[in-house]
DNA sequence: TCGAACATGTAAAAGGTTACATGATTAC
DNA sequence: GTAATCATGTAACCTTTTACATGTTCGA
């Protein structure tokens, strides 16, 4: 499912700007889907040629022009067959990971700093989970947060569960042909 | 880190040919990274030009032949600075939790449909994983293994655990003005 | 006064996927 | 005989990122 696809969604939620819109990516859907700027735009002004979303420009007293966007019954349809249609998966890209699978070529201290980065990283990932309200959100919505937390804690736990043993066999394999 | 990099990597565990490395890819990388042979073999293709690998053609009697990639001096240099510059992160694109995420446009049987598709995802993927042996790794592969099935198991058993309870609010929710 | 937040947009480049084109061998 | 596996590659397209360009307001 590509970006236009998925504003059609957002703005089913509500009427919103390209701001909003990022904002959102940010937030409630920063676990599990990213955008920036340079395709958010543009993808909302192709989705107005096609007609499945309309804007109005609203003008604040202080802040700058607002273009707010609206889905159209039109757009509504593209979105709910897009959503229907498409099979469910997953895919994933971790340096993390890949770092992990070549940890042979890093020295004790590199590997030691890069699991220490991820496991932070995953830790403030979860506190702004976690910090969320349960309540105004949609049963939908809330799972994709719990899913999020609890998928998030899995990764975090082992880390913390593991890092010694790795460390340790990876002092083990060390021969000094690598690193310093 | 880019898919050109990625394969200077995979060279130094192994001479590989444009195959192989996909291979790589649908097996032990399976469950963070993804590469086509429409990127695999351009991709060895420049690494050659700029002399970060080398290859030599290999003739099997019945089998075509193969371009088999060795890694050089350089593509080693160049993959270890990229290992250790890069900063540990992972990205998720989760068509599945942008299904979840809109949950109130699906009707209550796609909503289970997609759930369980997730689930047996997840569990042949887990299968996979839990079929690799333990001993022919390297500390850092086994992690990376391991990860993968704690990360598995956790989203799957959220699935699992959090099924009748959404597609029950979910019932709630539905109020006839979506679907049918 | 200085940085963060609000707000919109473009252009070039990078990076990758999909589909196509080809063909032998092996296992069922 | 037919599907799967082995094996390489190209071309067109799609999507997205990065970097640039601009300007206001608010809070510290």
């Amino acid at each position: 499912m590509n970006l236009k696809t998925l504003c059609l969604g957002l703005l089913e939620m509500q009427d919103a700007t390209g701001y909003d819109i990022k904002q959102m990516f940010e937030q409630s859907l920063n676990h599990f889907h990213a955008a920036s700027y340079g395709s958010i735009y543009p993808a909302l002004k192709q989705l107005e040629q096609e007609g499945l979303v309309t804007s109005r420009i609203e003008s604040g007293d202080k802040h700058p022009d607002k273009r707010l966007f609206s889905l159209t019954g039109a757009g509504l349809d593209d979105f709910t067959d897009a959503l229907v249609e498409a099979e469910p998966a997953e895919s994933i890209k971790s340096e993390f990971l890949v770092q992990m699978f070549f940890a042979h070529l890093l020295n004790s201290h590199e590997l030691a700093q890069k699991l220490e980065h991820m496991e932070s990283l995953y830790t403030r990932k979860l506190d702004y989970l976690e910090s969320l309200p349960d309540d105004d959100f949609s049963a939908g919505v809330r799972f994709t947060v719990e899913f999020g937390i609890a998928s998030i804690r899995a990764k975090r736990s082992f880390i913390r569960n593991n890092r010694a043993r790795l460390l340790a066999e990876h002092r083990e394999q060390e021969t000094g042909t690598v690193g310093e």
